[in-house]
DNA sequence: GTATAAAGTTAGATTAATCTAACAAAATAA
DNA sequence: TTATTTTGTTAGATTAATCTAACTTTATAC
């Protein structure tokens, strides 16, 4: 069994690994809030129970064994996630701490149940992936808002970003995920871009935020 | 803020008291399975924090502060069985080791929303009183189904003991809180207690059983 | 291509929570 | 009332996870 430090550890690597599935000791110590010199202790730490590849000065990688427990942690996460929101009626601005903590819960059953529960789903509040029972994770390749150009038609698929502070900052807005987007302008100097959405409502967005938020093509062409 | 450690040790003082409110340090290294010297150096630290009365060789005592701490950890933990077995459909004997994660999980909100969909429940599945808002406990004085004299009939209102194998034990004989039961032979060799109830049901128990079941008096005399 | 900066490692200290061994006080029994 | 047992404390070691300071390796900049 790991400690609840080794598993937030494992998370972390999960998910800032870049295509290749590396990451640096300085992001992930970083990430963490935690200096160098204990990253790379716990590396190999890690290391020795086969969950990390370590070498000195390479950059760090998941053993599949590594990616299997991630990725079961980040499904308890995002179970309780769409738990918390669709069973305890919370906001999806509430939720991240609380999952934060649940995380950790060691019980198998508990999670079957509310995977149960939820009817097995497949993607969590924020519209990030739910891995399987096996900790695999399928994710579909949306694009950033950022990436789209004048003209185009999109959907609200997903947030990268989970904190508190961003998803105000939306509901604000009423920016939630399944809303059609129409990309109005992009103002070069800066790349904020100007959106129309729901009832005639317009809103020019950063481009903080425009990178933060997931979209996937409108399938217009299906449906008419 | 109290480390989930700390929580153990106040949560244990608090359920293991005597009517004084007093625990011995041999009991409490006894029941957290932590040895003598572990507690006497927490007690120590805990006294320093007002949360416990700590005195060489004395009995230890709550503070009023650790007294409320400590009841609302019970309260995390109670709103939480009865979450499970309400809400999440888990049987009475799958809660307690669930429970005992989630009780120190940080999070108001996240009780107060069970609490709220639970309906502000006074008891827990096992008939525990659920402390209020501010860790406050009123509990009526049931006695134990031991103390009763043949001929009695009274109500199964809760369980002491809340270990899976105990309440497997009280499931496979389909004895379950509310339950009329009518105490029939006092065997005085050994103490065991033979009692009827539903559909013509006999069962003898041993003192171990009945001292872990507490009742009250059919209120019969009020409705009839 | 050397100099500087950034990234990573080593060594050693610190803190929380635990332990064992040895000792001291209080309770119990003879 | 003295001896023995139980209970509780002190002292010092251990482990996990963290830190700072100093050093090394790799990357970047001129």
């Amino acid at each position: 069994m790991n400690s609840l430090t080794e598993e937030n550890y494992l998370k972390a690597l999960f998910n800032i690994a870049n295509k290749d599935g590396e990451v640096n000791v300085a992001e992930l110590s970083k990430t963490l809030d935690i200096k160098m010199p204990t990253v790379t202790s716990m590396m190999k730490k890690l290391s020795g129970k086969k969950l990390v590849h370590y070498e000195s000065y390479k950059p760090l990688r998941l053993t599949e064994r590594g990616k299997k427990e991630a990725g079961l942690i980040i499904r308890k996460h995002r179970l309780t996630e769409m738990f918390l929101v669709e069973k305890m009626k919370m906001g999806w601005e509430d939720v991240h701490d609380i999952a934060e903590q649940i995380e950790h819960i060691q019980s198998p059953v508990f999670f079957d149940k509310m995977d149960e529960i939820l009817d097995f789903p497949k993607l969590d509040p924020h519209g990030s992936p739910i891995p399987d029972r096996n900790g695999k994770i399928t994710s579909k390749d949306y694009k950033k808002l950022s990436e789209c150009q004048a003209g185009e038609i999109v959907k609200l698929a997903a947030v990268i970003n989970t904190s508190s502070a961003f998803l105000k900052f939306l509901n604000a807005r009423q920016l939630h995920l399944g809303l059609k987007l129409k990309v109005k302008i992009i103002e070069p100097f800066d790349q904020s871009i100007t959106i129309s959405y729901g009832k005639n409502q317009l809103e020019t967005l950063s481009n903080v935020v425009s990178e933060r938020l997931l979209v996937e093509e409108k399938a217009d062409k299906i449906q008419g």
